[in-house]
DNA sequence: GCCGTTTTCGGCCCGACTGTTTTCAGTCG
């Protein structure tokens, strides 16, 4: 009884928005699988990502009237969000999930197979899971049962082509995957290409490659594309007049889609997403007499084209400023983007310089030398050197000694690089309590300090969240680095409780990091945008560990970009060190 | 299930590709 009241107690406290949004999105997804009506399927759909981008908690709203001014919920899913939060789960799912066979999930995992399929192989050919459905396409039990030869087949040569690939490619990874492609197929000369779809969002990660091909030969259509491809090795998974989706040799997905030159600013558009951004532009575009699709903005009176030849010009007619891909994600642009009221963003010729940076002096595999050189290449104006502190063993964290040691050997490159400010900075470990791996003696030695949680001493997150905000108490302090600590597809984030981290940073006019490193990426973008909302400054930097890396710069910009933040959000944009240093 | 400055009912983004569909369902973007 005691332990049933304690569980209540932790998990009422436990129910963040993610939670929440997780809950109706796998809701959704059991619907589906049931045959319910598809229009309360994508109900529950858009109830959970506006949840999941809820600056409040819902717990918090839950019983007011603000909580039915989300759009997407009303009574209905109000009061399921009451049962959550109250007592942490919610019973029509808990009856769903016990009712349907978690295999099911599984088999809508393979292309092609969705809820129908999926239902039809379990009822019909007593296939219980991906398993087992991957077995009976191998030993032809499946075909000789009567399923689809067809489909066996293609399934098949997908899953085959897929095989390892099947996750989410980091930005980095689908950037060169997308520009390997488009190098190899300059040979199928009288294309223009537009790489669109999350990859020109920037989002962190990327689940596919999707491609615009504008012809730029008359009557030039898809076929020589294709022809092109078929050389290559791949497997197409559809090929049309309009569209292809094609696997490279190693798996990587990849769309593309036909356009023209009247066309090439809605598929673009359309092309671009997220998909929650064209619904949604869609939506307006229905409101105001006037149709949005991939061929173009049409007025309804007459069908005739009013837009199509670029995103601009589609924006502009439908009342809105141009949105940058990197915010349409449908988290307030539309509206914004309504009343003109879209920031300026960051960009690349912003940044004046990199504030977090390793060396041989610590885990890095250039030297300081090497790195200077590097820096002054990219017309930086500064440099910081952030090696590890000494708890860091396994980075080779610098004792005391060293880091004096360090600081000569740094006023040595200093004076072979005039034009570039060096300044000698430490990556500090945050221990327990919040106490910084170095003392505020050795601390106030240097010009910049950089801190961050790399060990969680503790499971318990309220600890972590303690420590962090106590060590931004620390004078010398200019930085919390990667807050969240997470590697992506690697690692998840450490559980801080960032809004707290946020107002601490805030009070003690510390900035947080947007860390560059394609598998960090921390603060994650929907942070980034919270962090400028409340007015906290933010250290874009690369994280390199090399002289190439110094480039994971363009990432961290991307992401910024993606968080909404301006050139005036970010401390490294202003030229001068003095300014930086104060 | 949600929503409304024409609606409290009847709509809900819109289209490509595939298969066996001779007029559409399923899946996907
Ligand atoms: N209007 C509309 N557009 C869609 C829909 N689904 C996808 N799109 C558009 C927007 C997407 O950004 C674009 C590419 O689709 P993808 O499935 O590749 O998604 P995206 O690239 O955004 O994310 P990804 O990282 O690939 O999972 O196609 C849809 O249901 N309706
Ligand atoms: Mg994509
Ligand atoms: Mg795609
Ligand atoms: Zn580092």
């Amino acid at each position: 009884m005691v332990n049933l009241l304690y569980r209540r107690v932790v998990s009422t406290k436990n129910v963040n928005n993610g939670v929440v949004a997780d809950i109706f999105s796998e809701l959704a997804d059991l619907l589906e699988l049931k045959g319910e009506q598809p229009f309360k399927v994508v109900a529950y759909r858009r109830a959970a990502n506006n949840i999941r981008r809820l600056d409040t908690p819902v717990e918090e709203l839950v019983g007011t009237a603000q909580l039915l001014e989300v759009p997407g919920i009303g009574e209905a899913i109000a009061e399921k969000i009451r049962e959550i939060v109250e007592t942490g789960k919610l019973s029509l799912l808990e009856g769903l999930r016990s009712e349907l066979d978690p295999g099911l999930k599984e088999l809508v995992t393979i292309p092609r197979i969705g809820p129908k399929t999926a239902l039809l192989l379990y009822n019909k050919y007593g296939i219980r899971n991906r398993r087992q459905f991957e077995q009976a396409l191998a030993d032809g039990t499946l075909v000789s049962k009567g399923f689809s030869a067809v489909l066996a087949k293609s399934i098949q040569t997908a899953l085959s082509q897929i095989g390892e690939s099947s996750k989410r490619m980091l930005l980095i990874e689908a950037t060169d995957a997308a520009y390997t492609l488009l190098d190899s197929l300059q040979q199928a000369n009288g294309y223009d290409f537009r790489v669109c779809g999350s990859l020109r969002r920037a989002k962190d990660t990327v689940g596919d490659v999707d491609i615009v091909a504008l012809p730029t030969v008359p009557e030039r259509k898809l076929q020589p594309l294709a022809l092109e491809l078929e050389k290559m090795n791949g497997s197409f998974l559809a090929k049309g007049e309009s569209k292809i989706s094609w696997l490279t040799p190693h798996g990587v997905h990849v769309d593309i889609r036909l356009a023209n030159k009247e066309n090439i600013g809605a598929m673009a558009l359309y092309f671009t997403g997220s998909k929650e951004h064209n619904v949604k532009l869609r939506t307006l575009a229905m409101k105001k007499g006037l149709k949005l699709n991939e061929y173009g903005l049409f007025r309804d009176s007459d069908g005739d084209l009013v837009a199509g030849a670029s995103e601009e010009e589609i924006y502009r007619t439908l009342g809105l400023q141009y949105i940058e891909p990197e915010l349409r994600e449908d988290t307030g642009e539309i509206e914004q983007a309504e009343s003109g009221k879209l920031p300026t963003l960051v960009d690349d010729g912003s940044i004046q310089g990199d504030l977090h940076a390793h060396s041989t002096w610590s885990d890095g595999s250039s030297t300081l030398e090497e790195m200077a050189t590097a820096a002054e290449k990219l017309g930086y104006k500064y440099l910081v050197f952030t090696d590890h502190s000494k708890s860091e063993s396994v980075a080779h964290g610098m004792t005391e000694a060293v880091l004096r040691r360090q600081a000569t050997a740094i006023e040595k490159v200093r004076s072979k690089h005039p034009k570039l400010e060096i300044l000698h900075g430490s990556e500090v470990d945050i221990l327990r309590g919040g106490k910084l791996d170095y003392d505020d003696a050795t601390l106030a030695t240097l010009d910049f300090v950089v801190a961050s949680l790399h060990r969680k001493f503790s499971s318990d997150t309220n600890l972590l969240t303690e420590a962090v905000v106590n060590a931004l108490e620390n004078r010398y302090l200019k930085v919390l680095a990667h807050p969240t600590g997470r590697l992506l597809g690697r690692r998840g984030e450490n559980g801080i409780d960032l809004d707290k981290v946020l107002v601490a940073a805030r009070r003690n006019g510390k900035a947080v990091e947007v860390n560059g490193q394609p598998r960090r990426m921390d603060l994650p973008w929907m942070w980034v945008k919270r962090a400028v909302e409340e007015g906290v400054k933010l250290a874009l930097d690369s994280d390199a560990h090399t002289t190439g890396e110094l480039l994971n710069m363009q990432f961290a910009v991307k992401n910024a970009r993606k968080g909404w933040a301006g050139a005036k959000d970010v401390m490294n944009s202003v030229p001068n060190v003095a300014k930086l240093l104060r």
